[in-house]
DNA sequence: TAGAATACGGAGAACCTCTCCACTTGGCAA
DNA sequence: TTGCCAAGTGGAGAGGTTCTCCGTATTCTA
């Protein structure tokens, strides 16, 4: 099993180079091939051999990680940004509806999330994307639950897999450009009582 | 690529014993590995070469369909049944449970299912089995439009892969037996207008 | 500027799926 | 019963994958 703990800022100049043309590469290769892109392929892209790509991201998680931690803070600032909506229901429904384009946009990404967080000895920096969008979550629902907008009963972690799930369905059928926002429509129809 | 089309029976007996004893080894290792399960190794527990299962199931995919075919039976039966239930929305909701219930129990099913029923070049029996849930679920839809317990606009076949995609999320997280019941609760409140 | 710390890269190990084809065997016609 | 041949077998190997190892090269620092 590879060892996650990578140094995540490389000491000489060059390292730093090379890693930031590896997560372009694989920025690329993910969104235009899907998760099952080959690493050796973006490391050949990226011109440095495998050895160095596996220096830098010790498994295809890793990588994943290093690109999806902006859009993250993204998401959170719109999460942010809807809490001072006066329609607590449709702030909350809007920022879901966030969260799963946001995991569509790079194919994949869903599934390796999934997979990772409900897992054991998940990558650090990855637990603390989770933590941050639930965070943001908790309170958009909070604010809706005190207008009596939502259910009691409903739980962040639970809105925020099905939201997941839908993007992961979404994108198992890619001509049907309109299945997220139908799915989505359909599952939250329930969530302004 | 792989050519489908292979005998559905064989005419010697001693292969219709392999494809057998292949089933049977595919079913325990899809059940405990999940969908990665090596084939090279399913066919070594069969006790037969590589090209042996290979000759019999072209493809991991045929494989599955095999060992799917009778539950989708079982299933179909099942929604025949509820079509007698007083109550049709709830007879609907049974029903989406019983399918996602299905979709469960063989790990790495539901992805399997989705990528093929959404892509050109699907196998056949696979997509007679589609159609058959398809179907059963479009009647339990339609009896519970005509009594206006379901809005008009909802599709069974988005239904169908909501259903789908909660059962693959609820595999994402094993260790938490509730979580599929919980999310189907969340997605369908909003089904008995 | 020299030495030490750091990083590189590609050969190769160990897996994977799937194909090919020389060989074996079961079932049927005589 | 026997012998033929279509049907079936199996494993070597092609070509892919992920990931490791370690001799070599480069950068940084004192």
């Amino acid at each position: 099993m590879a060892d996650d703990r990578a140094p995540r800022q490389p000491r000489r100049a060059d390292a730093r180079d090379n890693r930031e043309r590896i997560v372009r590469a694989a920025r690329a290769a993910f969104a235009e091939q899907g998760p099952h892109a080959s690493l050796n392929r973006i490391a050949a892209a990226a011109g440095v051999g495998a050895g160095t790509l596996y220096r830098h991201f010790p498994s295809e998680q890793a990588l994943l990680v290093e690109i999806i931690r902006d859009d993250v803070d993204a998401l959170c600032a719109t999460g942010r940004a809807l809490a001072d909506q006066p329609d607590t229901a449709d702030a909350l429904r809007h920022w879901l509806h966030a969260v799963a384009r946001h995991a569509t946009a790079m194919r994949g990404l869903v599934a390796t999330h999934m997979a990772a967080v409900s897992r054991p000895g998940t990558d650090a920096t990855l637990a603390a994307c989770h933590d941050a969008i639930r965070a943001t979550g908790a309170a958009l629902l909070d604010r809706a639950r005190q207008r009596g907008a939502a259910p009691t009963t409903v739980d962040i972690g639970d809105l925020l897999t099905l939201a997941n799930a839908l993007a992961w369905a979404s994108e198992q059928a890619p001509d049907d450009p309109g299945l997220l926002d139908r799915l989505l429509g359909i599952a939250l129809a329930g969530l302004d009582v």
